[in-house]
DNA sequence: CAAGATATCTTTACGCCGTCCAGATTGAGA
DNA sequence: TCTCAATCTGGACGGCGTAAAGATATCTTG
Protein backbone atom coordinates (compact mmCIF):
# COMPACT_ATOMS: atom_id res chain seq x y z
CA UNK A 1 0.00 0.00 0.00
CA UNK A 2 3.04 2.52 -1.32
CA UNK A 3 1.75 3.83 -4.27
CA UNK A 4 -1.41 5.79 -3.72
CA UNK A 5 -4.37 2.79 -2.94
CA UNK A 6 -3.97 0.55 -6.08
CA UNK A 7 -4.58 -3.32 -4.78
CA UNK A 8 -2.17 -4.89 -2.41
CA UNK A 9 1.29 -6.55 -3.37
CA UNK A 10 2.14 -5.52 -6.80
CA UNK A 11 3.19 -8.38 -8.82
CA UNK A 12 4.68 -7.93 -12.14
CA UNK A 13 1.55 -8.89 -13.90
CA UNK A 14 -0.93 -6.68 -11.97
CA UNK A 15 -3.82 -9.15 -12.49
CA UNK A 16 -6.79 -6.63 -13.61
CA UNK A 17 -4.74 -3.43 -14.33
CA UNK A 18 -8.03 -2.47 -16.96
CA UNK A 19 -9.96 -2.48 -13.49
CA UNK A 20 -7.63 -0.79 -11.75
CA UNK A 21 -6.89 2.28 -14.69
CA UNK A 22 -10.83 3.29 -14.32
CA UNK A 23 -10.52 3.37 -10.81
CA UNK A 24 -7.37 5.20 -10.78
CA UNK A 25 -8.94 7.55 -13.20
CA UNK A 26 -11.86 8.15 -11.65
CA UNK A 27 -9.94 8.87 -8.38
CA UNK A 28 -7.74 11.48 -10.25
CA UNK A 29 -11.13 12.61 -11.84
CA UNK A 30 -13.03 12.95 -8.61
CA UNK A 31 -9.67 14.73 -6.51
CA UNK A 32 -8.43 16.58 -9.45
CA UNK A 33 -10.86 18.13 -12.26
CA UNK A 34 -10.39 16.20 -15.76
CA UNK A 35 -7.58 18.72 -16.75
CA UNK A 36 -5.74 16.12 -14.37
CA UNK A 37 -6.82 13.37 -16.44
CA UNK A 38 -3.84 12.46 -18.32
CA UNK A 39 -2.70 8.64 -19.12
CA UNK A 40 0.88 8.88 -17.28
CA UNK A 41 -1.01 10.52 -14.73
CA UNK A 42 -3.40 7.29 -14.32
CA UNK A 43 -0.73 5.33 -14.74
CA UNK A 44 1.37 6.50 -12.17
CA UNK A 45 -1.63 6.69 -10.07
CA UNK A 46 -2.11 2.64 -10.55
CA UNK A 47 1.29 2.45 -10.02
CA UNK A 48 2.60 1.32 -13.24
CA UNK A 49 4.73 2.69 -16.11
CA UNK A 50 3.19 5.10 -18.64
CA UNK A 51 3.01 2.28 -21.27
CA UNK A 52 1.34 -0.30 -19.38
CA UNK A 53 -2.38 1.09 -19.96
CA UNK A 54 -1.55 0.31 -23.70
CA UNK A 55 -1.64 -3.35 -23.36
CA UNK A 56 -5.76 -2.59 -22.37
CA UNK A 57 -6.82 0.78 -23.95
CA UNK A 58 -6.20 1.46 -27.73
CA UNK A 59 -5.21 4.82 -26.95
CA UNK A 60 -6.14 7.60 -24.42
CA UNK A 61 -10.01 8.15 -25.87
CA UNK A 62 -10.29 4.81 -25.02
CA UNK A 63 -9.79 4.73 -21.01
CA UNK A 64 -11.54 7.70 -20.94
CA UNK A 65 -14.89 6.14 -23.15
CA UNK A 66 -14.62 3.61 -20.42
CA UNK A 67 -14.86 5.70 -17.40
CA UNK A 68 -17.95 7.52 -19.15
CA UNK A 69 -19.45 4.21 -19.77
CA UNK A 70 -19.68 3.78 -16.03
CA UNK A 71 -20.28 6.83 -15.56
CA UNK A 72 -23.64 6.66 -17.23
CA UNK A 73 -24.45 3.49 -15.66
CA UNK A 74 -24.57 5.29 -12.48
CA UNK A 75 -26.78 8.24 -14.60
CA UNK A 76 -29.21 5.62 -15.04
CA UNK A 77 -28.98 4.11 -12.17
CA UNK A 78 -29.93 7.47 -10.38
CA UNK A 79 -32.71 7.87 -13.11
CA UNK A 80 -34.35 4.37 -12.13
CA UNK A 81 -34.33 5.11 -8.63
CA UNK A 82 -35.83 8.15 -9.36
CA UNK A 83 -38.86 7.37 -11.19
CA UNK A 84 -39.11 3.82 -9.07
CA UNK A 85 -39.86 6.15 -5.90
CA UNK A 86 -42.22 8.64 -7.10
CA UNK A 87 -45.59 8.44 -6.13
CA UNK A 88 -46.91 9.69 -9.49
CA UNK A 89 -46.25 10.00 -13.37
CA UNK A 90 -46.03 13.80 -13.24
CA UNK A 91 -43.86 13.64 -9.95
CA UNK A 92 -41.94 11.21 -11.68
CA UNK A 93 -41.05 13.38 -14.82
CA UNK A 94 -40.09 16.46 -11.86
CA UNK A 95 -37.72 13.66 -10.21
CA UNK A 96 -36.01 12.22 -13.37
CA UNK A 97 -35.50 15.83 -14.38
CA UNK A 98 -33.98 16.87 -10.94
CA UNK A 99 -32.13 13.70 -10.50
CA UNK A 100 -30.80 13.78 -14.02
CA UNK A 101 -29.54 17.23 -12.82
CA UNK A 102 -28.27 16.67 -9.22
CA UNK A 103 -25.99 13.69 -11.10
CA UNK A 104 -24.45 16.05 -13.20
CA UNK A 105 -23.97 18.82 -10.48
CA UNK A 106 -22.36 16.21 -7.74
CA UNK A 107 -20.38 14.56 -10.36
CA UNK A 108 -19.04 17.70 -12.40
CA UNK A 109 -16.25 16.44 -13.99
CA UNK A 110 -17.12 13.01 -14.84
CA UNK A 111 -20.41 14.49 -16.11
CA UNK A 112 -18.01 16.52 -18.55
CA UNK A 113 -16.10 13.55 -19.67
CA UNK A 114 -19.46 11.81 -20.35
CA UNK A 115 -20.71 14.50 -22.68
CA UNK A 116 -17.39 15.32 -23.87
CA UNK A 117 -16.50 11.84 -25.38
CA UNK A 118 -20.23 11.54 -26.96
CA UNK A 119 -19.97 14.20 -28.69
CA UNK A 120 -16.97 13.34 -30.04
CA UNK A 121 -18.10 10.73 -31.90
CA UNK A 122 -21.55 12.64 -32.34
CA UNK A 123 -23.10 9.37 -30.72
CA UNK A 124 -25.26 8.97 -27.17
CA UNK A 125 -24.31 5.94 -25.35
CA UNK A 126 -26.63 2.96 -25.99
CA UNK A 127 -27.43 2.64 -22.16
CA UNK A 128 -28.71 6.38 -22.49
CA UNK A 129 -30.73 6.02 -25.86
CA UNK A 130 -30.42 2.76 -27.67
CA UNK A 131 -31.45 -0.20 -25.29
CA UNK A 132 -34.32 -1.48 -24.70
CA UNK A 133 -34.53 -0.02 -20.96
CA UNK A 134 -32.49 2.82 -21.51
CA UNK A 135 -32.76 6.35 -19.90
CA UNK A 136 -34.19 7.54 -22.67
CA UNK A 137 -37.07 5.14 -22.98
CA UNK A 138 -38.01 5.99 -19.13
CA UNK A 139 -38.37 9.24 -20.33
CA UNK A 140 -40.90 8.31 -22.90
CA UNK A 141 -42.66 6.10 -20.50
CA UNK A 142 -43.04 8.36 -17.93
CA UNK A 143 -44.42 10.58 -20.41
CA UNK A 144 -47.16 8.34 -21.56
CA UNK A 145 -47.81 7.54 -18.09
CA UNK A 146 -48.78 11.02 -17.49
CA UNK A 147 -51.06 11.32 -19.90
CA UNK A 148 -49.02 12.32 -23.23
CA UNK A 149 -50.61 10.40 -26.77
CA UNK A 150 -48.63 6.99 -27.13
CA UNK A 151 -49.98 6.68 -30.93
CA UNK A 152 -48.49 9.74 -31.96
CA UNK A 153 -44.94 8.55 -31.94
CA UNK A 154 -43.52 11.66 -33.45
CA UNK A 155 -45.01 14.10 -31.18
CA UNK A 156 -43.86 11.43 -28.25
CA UNK A 157 -40.63 11.51 -29.33
CA UNK A 158 -40.37 15.16 -29.83
CA UNK A 159 -41.73 15.35 -25.94
CA UNK A 160 -38.79 13.13 -24.37
CA UNK A 161 -36.26 14.74 -26.81
CA UNK A 162 -37.15 18.16 -25.30
CA UNK A 163 -36.89 16.40 -21.82
CA UNK A 164 -33.73 15.28 -22.19
CA UNK A 165 -32.63 18.57 -23.68
CA UNK A 166 -33.77 20.85 -20.84
CA UNK A 167 -32.39 18.92 -18.24
CA UNK A 168 -28.93 18.98 -20.01
CA UNK A 169 -29.20 22.42 -20.49
CA UNK A 170 -30.06 22.65 -16.54
CA UNK A 171 -27.33 20.86 -15.54
CA UNK A 172 -24.78 22.81 -17.57
CA UNK A 173 -26.10 26.13 -16.59
CA UNK A 174 -26.70 25.61 -12.89
CA UNK A 175 -23.20 25.84 -12.08
CA UNK A 176 -22.79 30.07 -13.17
CA UNK A 177 -22.17 32.27 -10.34
CA UNK A 178 -25.38 34.34 -12.07
CA UNK A 179 -27.78 32.39 -10.92
CA UNK A 180 -26.47 31.57 -7.19
CA UNK A 181 -29.18 34.69 -6.34
CA UNK A 182 -31.95 32.83 -7.76
CA UNK A 183 -30.93 29.57 -5.84
CA UNK A 184 -31.21 31.71 -2.84
CA UNK A 185 -34.71 33.38 -3.47
CA UNK A 186 -36.04 29.65 -4.41
CA UNK A 187 -34.88 28.62 -1.21
CA UNK A 188 -31.88 26.39 -1.98
CA UNK A 189 -30.77 24.45 -4.95
CA UNK A 190 -33.69 21.43 -5.69
CA UNK A 191 -36.34 24.17 -5.27
CA UNK A 192 -34.73 26.51 -7.73
CA UNK A 193 -34.39 23.23 -9.72
CA UNK A 194 -38.15 22.78 -9.45
CA UNK A 195 -38.96 26.34 -10.11
CA UNK A 196 -37.17 26.10 -13.83
CA UNK A 197 -38.46 23.00 -14.61
CA UNK A 198 -42.13 24.30 -14.20
CA UNK A 199 -41.17 27.04 -16.53
CA UNK A 200 -39.68 24.43 -19.10
CA UNK A 201 -43.21 22.37 -18.72
CA UNK A 202 -41.80 19.09 -18.81
CA UNK A 203 -45.12 17.33 -18.49
CA UNK A 204 -47.02 17.01 -21.85
CA UNK A 205 -49.93 19.87 -22.03
CA UNK A 206 -52.82 18.26 -22.14
CA UNK A 207 -52.36 16.02 -25.33
CA UNK A 208 -55.12 14.03 -24.60
CA UNK A 209 -58.48 15.96 -25.50
CA UNK B 1 1.62 35.83 -48.14
CA UNK B 2 3.83 33.22 -47.82
CA UNK B 3 2.79 31.91 -44.68
CA UNK B 4 -0.79 30.97 -44.90
CA UNK B 5 -2.82 33.88 -44.61
CA UNK B 6 -1.56 36.52 -41.97
CA UNK B 7 -0.95 40.53 -42.93
CA UNK B 8 1.05 41.76 -45.92
CA UNK B 9 4.75 41.34 -45.79
CA UNK B 10 6.61 40.62 -42.18
CA UNK B 11 8.41 43.94 -40.55
CA UNK B 12 9.86 42.52 -37.08
CA UNK B 13 7.17 43.85 -35.65
CA UNK B 14 4.02 42.54 -36.76
CA UNK B 15 1.82 45.83 -36.30
CA UNK B 16 -0.85 43.73 -34.50
CA UNK B 17 0.13 40.80 -33.84
CA UNK B 18 -2.49 40.30 -31.44
CA UNK B 19 -5.49 40.89 -33.52
CA UNK B 20 -3.16 38.51 -35.85
CA UNK B 21 -3.36 35.62 -33.56
CA UNK B 22 -7.45 35.85 -32.46
CA UNK B 23 -7.59 35.98 -36.34
CA UNK B 24 -5.49 32.68 -36.84
CA UNK B 25 -7.20 30.67 -33.70
CA UNK B 26 -10.73 31.55 -35.32
CA UNK B 27 -9.07 30.25 -38.76
CA UNK B 28 -7.68 27.15 -36.96
CA UNK B 29 -10.68 26.52 -34.85
CA UNK B 30 -12.84 26.71 -37.90
CA UNK B 31 -10.75 24.33 -40.13
CA UNK B 32 -9.22 21.95 -37.80
CA UNK B 33 -11.48 21.92 -34.74
CA UNK B 34 -10.97 22.65 -31.20
CA UNK B 35 -8.67 20.19 -30.28
CA UNK B 36 -6.13 21.51 -32.79
CA UNK B 37 -6.24 25.08 -31.06
CA UNK B 38 -2.72 24.94 -29.70
CA UNK B 39 -1.30 27.91 -28.92
CA UNK B 40 2.03 26.96 -30.98
CA UNK B 41 -0.14 26.19 -33.96
CA UNK B 42 -1.79 29.78 -33.41
CA UNK B 43 1.52 30.60 -33.19
CA UNK B 44 2.61 29.23 -36.42
CA UNK B 45 -0.21 30.21 -38.84
CA UNK B 46 -0.14 33.71 -37.46
CA UNK B 47 3.95 33.61 -38.51
CA UNK B 48 5.50 34.34 -35.54
CA UNK B 49 7.36 32.05 -33.04
CA UNK B 50 6.06 30.22 -30.04
CA UNK B 51 7.16 32.50 -27.61
CA UNK B 52 5.54 35.61 -29.74
CA UNK B 53 2.15 35.37 -28.30
CA UNK B 54 3.03 35.79 -24.21
CA UNK B 55 3.68 39.69 -25.28
CA UNK B 56 -0.24 39.47 -25.74
CA UNK B 57 -1.38 37.43 -23.34
CA UNK B 58 -0.73 36.24 -20.18
CA UNK B 59 -1.06 32.50 -21.36
CA UNK B 60 -3.08 30.22 -24.37
CA UNK B 61 -6.72 30.72 -21.76
CA UNK B 62 -6.18 34.39 -21.91
CA UNK B 63 -6.22 33.97 -25.92
CA UNK B 64 -8.85 31.61 -25.51
CA UNK B 65 -10.47 34.12 -23.36
CA UNK B 66 -10.16 36.29 -26.46
CA UNK B 67 -11.56 33.89 -28.70
CA UNK B 68 -14.62 33.42 -26.76
CA UNK B 69 -15.48 37.24 -26.21
CA UNK B 70 -15.74 37.77 -29.93
CA UNK B 71 -18.05 34.53 -30.52
CA UNK B 72 -20.59 36.05 -27.45
CA UNK B 73 -20.49 38.79 -29.81
CA UNK B 74 -21.11 37.41 -32.58
CA UNK B 75 -24.14 35.46 -31.05
CA UNK B 76 -25.38 38.83 -29.39
CA UNK B 77 -25.66 40.04 -32.89
CA UNK B 78 -27.59 37.09 -34.05
CA UNK B 79 -30.24 37.08 -30.78
CA UNK B 80 -30.94 41.09 -31.89
CA UNK B 81 -31.48 40.49 -35.15
CA UNK B 82 -33.72 37.47 -34.68
CA UNK B 83 -35.57 39.82 -32.61
CA UNK B 84 -35.65 42.93 -34.58
CA UNK B 85 -37.27 40.87 -37.31
CA UNK B 86 -39.59 39.00 -35.68
CA UNK B 87 -43.55 40.22 -36.01
CA UNK B 88 -44.69 39.53 -32.46
CA UNK B 89 -43.08 38.83 -29.23
CA UNK B 90 -44.87 35.22 -29.41
CA UNK B 91 -42.48 35.15 -32.48
CA UNK B 92 -39.60 36.67 -31.32
CA UNK B 93 -39.15 34.07 -28.45
CA UNK B 94 -39.37 31.52 -30.95
CA UNK B 95 -36.83 33.48 -33.64
CA UNK B 96 -34.71 33.79 -30.38
CA UNK B 97 -34.22 30.15 -29.47
CA UNK B 98 -33.39 29.21 -33.22
CA UNK B 99 -31.23 31.74 -34.10
CA UNK B 100 -29.39 30.62 -30.77
CA UNK B 101 -29.30 26.95 -31.85
CA UNK B 102 -28.67 27.76 -34.91
CA UNK B 103 -25.65 30.29 -34.31
CA UNK B 104 -24.15 27.08 -31.99
CA UNK B 105 -24.67 24.59 -34.97
CA UNK B 106 -22.76 26.65 -37.63
CA UNK B 107 -20.02 27.51 -35.56
CA UNK B 108 -19.83 24.14 -33.33
CA UNK B 109 -16.14 24.72 -32.27
CA UNK B 110 -16.28 28.35 -31.59
CA UNK B 111 -19.77 27.85 -29.09
CA UNK B 112 -17.82 24.94 -27.10
CA UNK B 113 -14.37 27.53 -26.66
CA UNK B 114 -17.26 29.66 -25.66
CA UNK B 115 -18.89 27.86 -22.70
CA UNK B 116 -15.93 25.95 -21.90
CA UNK B 117 -14.11 29.12 -21.21
CA UNK B 118 -17.17 30.32 -19.56
CA UNK B 119 -17.45 26.68 -17.36
CA UNK B 120 -14.05 26.97 -16.53
CA UNK B 121 -14.17 30.36 -14.20
CA UNK B 122 -18.09 29.56 -13.56
CA UNK B 123 -19.37 32.75 -15.03
CA UNK B 124 -20.90 33.73 -18.08
CA UNK B 125 -19.81 36.84 -19.91
CA UNK B 126 -21.36 40.35 -19.07
CA UNK B 127 -22.12 40.77 -22.70
CA UNK B 128 -24.52 37.92 -22.10
CA UNK B 129 -25.79 38.52 -18.47
CA UNK B 130 -24.23 41.47 -17.14
CA UNK B 131 -24.92 44.20 -19.43
CA UNK B 132 -27.57 46.43 -19.66
CA UNK B 133 -28.48 45.20 -23.05
CA UNK B 134 -27.28 41.60 -22.41
CA UNK B 135 -28.67 38.68 -24.02
CA UNK B 136 -30.34 37.63 -21.13
CA UNK B 137 -32.18 41.29 -20.86
CA UNK B 138 -33.12 40.58 -24.58
CA UNK B 139 -34.78 37.53 -23.52
CA UNK B 140 -36.42 39.01 -20.50
CA UNK B 141 -37.91 42.35 -22.14
CA UNK B 142 -39.40 39.69 -25.01
CA UNK B 143 -41.19 37.69 -22.28
CA UNK B 144 -43.07 40.76 -20.81
CA UNK B 145 -43.44 41.87 -24.12
CA UNK B 146 -45.06 38.46 -24.34
CA UNK B 147 -47.47 38.78 -21.34
CA UNK B 148 -45.21 37.69 -18.63
CA UNK B 149 -45.65 39.63 -15.26
CA UNK B 150 -43.07 42.30 -15.03
CA UNK B 151 -43.51 42.73 -11.35
CA UNK B 152 -42.77 39.14 -10.58
CA UNK B 153 -39.15 39.67 -10.72
CA UNK B 154 -38.34 36.01 -9.16
CA UNK B 155 -40.96 34.21 -11.83
CA UNK B 156 -39.10 36.23 -14.93
CA UNK B 157 -36.42 35.48 -14.34
CA UNK B 158 -36.83 32.28 -13.54
CA UNK B 159 -38.25 31.95 -17.06
CA UNK B 160 -35.77 33.48 -18.66
CA UNK B 161 -33.49 31.11 -17.19
CA UNK B 162 -35.74 28.58 -18.33
CA UNK B 163 -35.88 29.90 -21.84
CA UNK B 164 -31.93 30.18 -22.08
CA UNK B 165 -31.48 26.65 -20.35
CA UNK B 166 -33.45 25.19 -22.86
CA UNK B 167 -31.75 26.55 -25.46
CA UNK B 168 -28.27 25.89 -24.43
CA UNK B 169 -29.38 21.86 -23.76
CA UNK B 170 -30.99 22.00 -27.41
CA UNK B 171 -27.77 23.17 -29.10
CA UNK B 172 -25.15 20.82 -27.53
CA UNK B 173 -27.76 17.89 -28.22
CA UNK B 174 -28.94 18.54 -31.77
CA UNK B 175 -25.70 17.63 -33.04
CA UNK B 176 -25.96 13.75 -32.21
CA UNK B 177 -27.17 11.13 -34.92
CA UNK B 178 -30.00 9.86 -32.61
CA UNK B 179 -31.99 12.99 -33.76
CA UNK B 180 -31.44 12.51 -37.37
CA UNK B 181 -34.20 10.44 -37.85
CA UNK B 182 -36.36 13.13 -35.96
CA UNK B 183 -35.46 16.48 -37.83
CA UNK B 184 -36.40 14.25 -41.25
CA UNK B 185 -39.55 13.67 -39.89
CA UNK B 186 -40.31 17.04 -39.14
CA UNK B 187 -38.87 18.20 -42.66
CA UNK B 188 -35.66 19.89 -41.67
CA UNK B 189 -33.49 20.94 -38.53
CA UNK B 190 -35.46 24.34 -38.12
CA UNK B 191 -38.87 23.01 -38.03
CA UNK B 192 -37.25 20.48 -35.47
CA UNK B 193 -35.53 23.03 -33.71
CA UNK B 194 -39.45 24.80 -33.77
CA UNK B 195 -41.21 21.45 -32.33
CA UNK B 196 -38.90 20.93 -29.57
CA UNK B 197 -39.39 24.81 -28.45
CA UNK B 198 -42.79 24.11 -28.85
CA UNK B 199 -42.56 21.29 -26.25
CA UNK B 200 -40.68 23.43 -24.20
CA UNK B 201 -42.91 25.90 -23.72
CA UNK B 202 -40.91 28.88 -23.94
CA UNK B 203 -43.83 31.95 -24.17
CA UNK B 204 -45.25 31.65 -20.36
CA UNK B 205 -48.51 30.01 -19.70
CA UNK B 206 -50.00 32.82 -19.23
CA UNK B 207 -49.22 34.61 -16.31
CA UNK B 208 -51.38 37.74 -17.36
CA UNK B 209 -55.12 36.71 -15.78
C1' DC C 1 18.68 64.20 -35.19
C1' DA C 2 21.22 61.27 -31.70
C1' DA C 3 20.70 58.12 -27.94
C1' DG C 4 18.95 55.61 -24.62
C1' DA C 5 14.60 53.32 -22.97
C1' DT C 6 10.95 50.29 -24.13
C1' DA C 7 8.20 47.16 -26.53
C1' DT C 8 8.25 43.39 -29.49
C1' DC C 9 10.01 39.22 -31.45
C1' DT C 10 13.44 34.98 -31.62
C1' DT C 11 16.14 31.35 -29.71
C1' DT C 12 16.83 28.12 -26.51
C1' DA C 13 15.55 25.23 -22.87
C1' DC C 14 12.66 22.61 -19.37
C1' DG C 15 9.24 19.40 -17.99
C1' DC C 16 4.98 17.13 -19.20
C1' DC C 17 2.21 14.92 -22.57
C1' DG C 18 0.58 10.79 -25.89
C1' DT C 19 2.51 7.16 -28.21
C1' DC C 20 5.65 3.67 -30.15
C1' DC C 21 9.27 0.06 -29.89
C1' DA C 22 12.49 -3.30 -28.10
C1' DG C 23 13.33 -6.10 -24.35
C1' DA C 24 12.34 -8.24 -19.71
C1' DT C 25 9.11 -10.93 -16.91
C1' DT C 26 5.40 -13.82 -16.14
C1' DG C 27 1.50 -17.29 -16.42
C1' DA C 28 -0.79 -20.87 -19.25
C1' DG C 29 -0.98 -24.82 -22.25
C1' DA C 30 1.63 -28.64 -24.82
C1' DT D 1 9.32 -28.85 -18.63
C1' DC D 2 9.42 -26.01 -22.63
C1' DT D 3 7.32 -22.80 -25.41
C1' DC D 4 4.45 -19.08 -26.44
C1' DA D 5 1.58 -15.33 -25.87
C1' DA D 6 0.27 -11.87 -22.74
C1' DT D 7 1.77 -8.32 -19.85
C1' DC D 8 4.82 -4.85 -18.06
C1' DT D 9 9.30 -1.77 -18.18
C1' DG D 10 12.57 1.52 -20.10
C1' DG D 11 13.76 4.53 -23.38
C1' DA D 12 12.81 7.42 -27.28
C1' DC D 13 10.31 10.77 -30.34
C1' DG D 14 7.82 14.83 -31.46
C1' DG D 15 4.46 18.21 -29.75
C1' DC D 16 2.78 20.90 -26.07
C1' DG D 17 2.76 25.27 -22.62
C1' DT D 18 5.84 28.32 -20.78
C1' DA D 19 9.97 30.83 -18.90
C1' DA D 20 14.51 33.30 -19.58
C1' DA D 21 17.89 35.65 -22.21
C1' DG D 22 19.23 37.91 -26.25
C1' DA D 23 18.19 40.43 -30.77
C1' DT D 24 15.73 44.12 -33.18
C1' DA D 25 12.57 47.66 -34.07
C1' DT D 26 9.91 51.71 -32.41
C1' DC D 27 9.23 55.56 -29.13
C1' DT D 28 10.74 59.22 -26.25
C1' DT D 29 13.44 62.74 -24.80
C1' DG D 30 17.01 65.93 -25.12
Amino acid sequence: MRESQAAEARPYHHGDLRRALIDAASRLLEAEGPSALSLRAVAREAGVSPAAPYHHFKDKGELLDAVAHEGWDLLDGALAKAKKEAPSPEAAMNNLGVAYVCFARENPALYRVMYDTARDREDLPDQMQGDKDSAYCKVRDTLIEAGADAQDTLDLELATTAAWCSAHGLAEMAGFKQFEHLKEACGGEIPFLRAIFRHMGLVPHHHAD
